[in-house]
DNA sequence: CTAATCCCGACAAAAAGACTCGGGTATTGT
DNA sequence: ACAATACCCGAGTCTTTTTGTCGGGATTAG
């Protein structure tokens, strides 16, 4: 039951933008050095987080990235899923697969409780806010 | 965010010593068969269940396992905890590890989120219980 | 005794995870 | 124009975890 280094990486990172909404684009070298995260490991996980809409780049000297809105806005669970792809518990409960769950016919009570872990997980990620993550006083919040 | 085959496998398992709760033990191969899973790989998973103190065997021919307490008194999550260990969802928050979430000093806000996830996940676990997951008449489980 | 069964540790194959490498392309400051 | 700075992309590699397999030893019913 573990989330994977690239979404720790990535709530870490946008974090990181967060702090700097508004003030320009900030680049992977600075994200990778105050993180202390492989610069080319980041290079991996951004195109996924602007794949999912979440932030746009400048290319080009001076460049780099920001987000595309507002802190108050996206959700822990926002980026999560962005580079984990969607929560599945298990394997039958993956989109793709469709793989039965136990090989029960009818319906199957362990699915639900699969599905309701599922649910929950998606429910905690997106209560939280990246604008909660981010060390400021809620005026200091550029909206 | 994927719990292991050895907790599917294990709910599952688990599942079938309730349904044939109080009927004697059942062997693995009983198990192995009915819920087509290798035997080898259950032998290697009933171990964690007996430390756990969840069932008990029976050494021997005609041996077995058995639930050691009531369906109605184990929970998902009591299976699940015994075969993957405790929850972590990231790696800051296990027990032995102790390596810092970020390396931002004081309070770690992005630490809370993982805190409520691990904490959340547990709670889901622990509310379905292993008697809810057969497919019995209430009136029909022995207590 | 024999067959069934739990028990244990080592081993192995496969998959996933966590990066690394080597370039390419766009943009900007000088 | 040119060099420096970045983003961009795909392949490759190393490590760890997962998912088993294998062989045999201990225990008990019949």
């Amino acid at each position: 039951m573990r989330l994977s280094a690239k979404a720790e990486y990535g709530v870490r990172a946008m974090a990181v933008l967060a702090f700097y909404y508004r003030g320009g684009p900030v680049s992977l070298r600075a994200i990778a050095e105050q993180e202390e995260i492989s610069l080319k490991f980041l290079e991996q996980i951004f195109p996924d987080l602007r794949r999912a809409g979440l932030i746009h780049s400048v290319r080009g000297s001076r460049g780099g990235y920001m987000l595309s809105r507002s802190p108050g806005n996206i959700k822990v669970g926002d980026i999560v899923r962005a580079v984990e792809g969607p929560i599945t518990p298990v394997s039958c409960l993956s989109e793709s697969g469709e793989e039965p769950c136990c090989h029960r016919k009818g319906d199957c009570l362990t699915r639900q409780v699969w599905e309701k872990l599922r649910d929950r997980i998606n429910d905690v990620l997106d209560e939280v806010f990246l604008s909660e993550l981010i060390d400021l006083k809620p005026a200091e919040i550029l909206k």
